[in-house]
DNA sequence: ACGCACCCTTGATAATTGTCAACTGTTCAT
DNA sequence: ATGAACAGTTGACAATTATCAAGGGTGCGT
């Protein structure tokens, strides 16, 4: 009776390079035991120092991870289609570090840890994968924590407000991709100084209109923000 | 002629988790093309920016993992025997986010990052250590940023002297492993700002006497530490 | 022993960042 | 339309952290 059930269509997810070349089989044991799941907003997902059972993957909508000690909170990361989170405590079968809740309706797979260790052992064109994908998300918290231990706010802000605009393929106006509650946290500042975060880069000619930004100067912006490759090029 | 070079003793590498799985025809490759250098206190070994043409492990010493942007400087890590480090450089062939400089006289292999990759490809065992190792290192970033964004600089020192109280089995005084220059940049403050919360911690129990660490009243400590196992314990 | 570095400390002050409270503007359900 | 709820802003203030300058102690080479 196979053709009544499971006809999840997970094209996307093999589209991802993360399993992009992985054997036939290999993926569709690794997508036996999954499913996929639509929640509404403001759903958490998982909760820090629960154990990792699901490697999660994003088709839809958006995902935040954060934590909590001693009832402060702090945004870590902003997870959007397509891509995977939660991977190491996956891999190493321990607990999660980070709490995760929808940001907005969105489309979530669920793939089992355990099978996911098994076909990483079972395909090693997905064991290559998983190593540069990990090595990867390593590298991206170590430029953050460059950009947070040798920046101030005003300048993380500068070169946050950089790179979204080169994500944006450099257009000089561009929409926030999150509210500002959430990105100043997510810059480890305050709600109330990343507003006056933005006032101080008017004089370098950015413009705030809502969560619409306008870099009128380029040239005078980089030169306050001092932007890196080795914190702010997140491909490499 | 083999029986007069290479003599070479690498078993302090083998011994390590990383390599401990690896078939020996694979160990044998990888260490084909190593070596073995002794460097002097305060040498460069690398630089953030360059290639990563060699993963490095420190056999004896101590090496320390620094960043700079805009003539600031921050102390990112501490690498100690045996370990290795710029591993996820080395699996991506990507440039060094990190410098790293010795702090005392250290012996360090060097290992070609090809062939790090090659070994990866040729034997699964060393793939399945390298992901591992990989992730930890991830969750120990990971765990450190959320140090750096949730705790004041006085939490964070309260919470590392109990970290390295426990690494030292406990006992009530203990030394501290690096200068307090080097700590107040590797816990992201000013060395006069680690003064002042040393004697901060005094109504807690922490008393200084150089780099002599005694605690007094360990609840009292944990008790403003408030210590978390998703921060603090290294070891998951 | 002497002087020279160097690290650490201390004090005074400034810059940065956070907190609290009040106010604006918007959204949205009734 | 109305008003509750809420994100964002602003101002006043407090806490945290950094900077600058000076002094104390220690180790080391001569």
């Amino acid at each position: 009776m196979r053709v009544a059930m499971a006809q999840t269509d997970y094209s996307a997810v093999r589209d991802l390079r993360l399993f992009a070349e992985m054997s036939d089989a290999a993926f569709a044991d690794l997508v036996r035991a999954a499913y996929v799941q639509t929640f509404p907003p403001q759903i958490q997902l998982i909760a820090e120092g629960d154990p990792s059972d699901f490697l999660h993957v994003v088709l839809d909508g958006a995902v935040e991870l954060f934590s909590e000690w001693n009832r402060r909170e702090t945004v870590m990361a902003t997870v959007r289609p397509t891509s995977t989170f939660i991977l190491a405590a996956s891999i190493r079968d321990a607990p999660y570090l980070m709490s995760a809740r929808t940001m907005e309706k969105s489309r979530v797979v669920l793939l089992p840890s355990q099978d996911v260790r098994a076909a990483f052992v079972a395909d090693s064109a997905f064991a290559r994968a998983i190593v540069s994908e990990l090595a990867q998300c390593y590298r991206s918290v170590v430029k953050n924590t460059k950009d947070l231990k040798l920046r101030t706010s005003l300048e993380r802000l500068a070169n946050y407000l950089l790179r979204q605009q080169r994500a944006r393929d450099g257009s000089a106006t561009f929409d926030l991709p999150t509210d500002k509650r959430r990105l100043a946290s997510r810059l480890g500042m305050t709600p109330e100084n990343l507003s006056r975060a933005f006032k101080s880069l008017q004089p370098y000619g950015v413009d705030v209109s809502g969560g619409t930004i306008t870099i009128n100067d380029q040239r005078d912006l980089e030169g306050f923000a001092k932007p890196d490759a080795l914190i702010d090029d997140y491909t490499t």
